[in-house]
DNA sequence: ACTAACTCAGACACTAACGTCTGACTTAGA
DNA sequence: TCTAAGTCAGACGTTAGTGTCTGAGTTAGT
């Protein structure tokens, strides 16, 4: 079990009002993830809690998304690392990482859409603690040959993040049946990555 | 140079105004493309036309986005024929394919976002054309063995449009050259799909 | 050179969403 | 039990976008 995201130290609320927050923000990625344009009284109604104390709480719009954002990359990120990405051989790490964090990065698949609009450095430069995990183990794959050196590792990642979402998006989309899903997405992953079918090593 | 899409015979019209459509398309594609909930407005703005003159054309949004849905489809379709995607070896017919289509393909990357929000079944049909000229392509590969059987059809078609927007995305980005990440793209698509990094075959 | 098609300019009504506010009610927590 | 924190209910002004309309000016094509 990933070690949960901790957050700031802010003002001390009393139980409900935590309680009304994290349903707000669990019903705003939901709605999200369906509409990025969701509305704010489509995400209250969702909550089931008035539009008025969405806003108690996240002044403005844009504050709920940042929230939400941080939320996602921070559980992202815990996924990622409890997949200990540094420890193994290469492929059978990304196996592993892959796998674990399909799932949790699917549910955050808008945000990832909403976010680049905003054409906010900061925004981005908040995404690097997930992507950070992964790059020294693209490095190590790149390294000893597992991984392809000859396209930039910046890419693998960029990739291996579209992958997930497609992956995510045809799950919702109902094309394709949840269990299937996933070990493609593996084996997709791993054979874009660089290694060939061949290459059938433990699978976690 | 593939065969312009073809219009359907709708009543005639002065030079003008085929000359107004056509850049109103462009620039919604433009607009669209850099914030998919681009205004009217905005449109009418980059074509250097007034707003009711979009009006005049496409008398609703519906119309517009369905209007250069199809044209990025049909656009998209002559490329990929143009690429004779049944001639050859599977894994060169691919690369050739995957080469030729991604910038045209790339140009469209809102359009594909915006359209999966309606959940509207006859626009995913519309889709198909594109996809069936791939398709058999995936089943001879398959057969062959240059690509890997063991995950679903429909998700390598998936996972190779999110590749090429993957690219498009970095393109636009700034992240990646323009030289180097089409050589990526091609890789990858090639790894992924089943082929391992040592089979290289002429490139187009 | 004439006319129908087209464009421009700008106003209009309508809608949907954002964010603010007030006052009454309820509940967590000391 | 008492009170501050929180929620509800609903109204309000504001902004931004859609789609319609009119009337005056331009241009393509015969």
């Amino acid at each position: 079990m990933p070690t949960m995201a901790r957050t700031q130290p802010t003002k001390p609320r009393r139980a409900d009002a935590e309680h009304s927050i994290a349903r707000i923000q669990d019903a705003a990625i939901d709605a999200l993830a369906t509409d990025p344009d969701a509305s704010m009284a489509e995400i209250a109604r969702q909550a089931g809690v008035v539009r008025a104390t969405v806003y108690k709480h996240f002044p403005t719009r844009e504050d709920l998304i940042a929230a939400i954002t941080q939320r996602a990359i921070a559980e992202v990120t815990d996924v990622i690392a409890a997949a200990s990405p540094e420890q193994g051989d290469a492929t059978d790490a990304l196996r592993r990482v892959i796998a674990a964090a399909w799932r949790t990065l699917g549910r955050f698949h808008a945000l990832v859409a909403i976010n680049a609009q905003v054409p906010n450095p900061e925004l981005r430069a908040r995404h690097d603690p997930a992507l950070a995990l992964l790059e020294p183990l693209i490095v190590r794959g790149r390294r000893d040959g597992s991984f392809r050196p000859d396209v930039p590792a910046e890419w693998h990642l960029s990739m291996i993040l579209a992958l997930v979402h497609a992956a995510s998006g045809e799950l919702r989309a109902g094309r394709l049946a949840a269990d299937r899903i996933e070990a493609a997405l593996v084996a997709t992953v791993v054979g874009a990555v660089g290694g060939g079918p061949g290459r059938t090593t433990t699978t976690a």
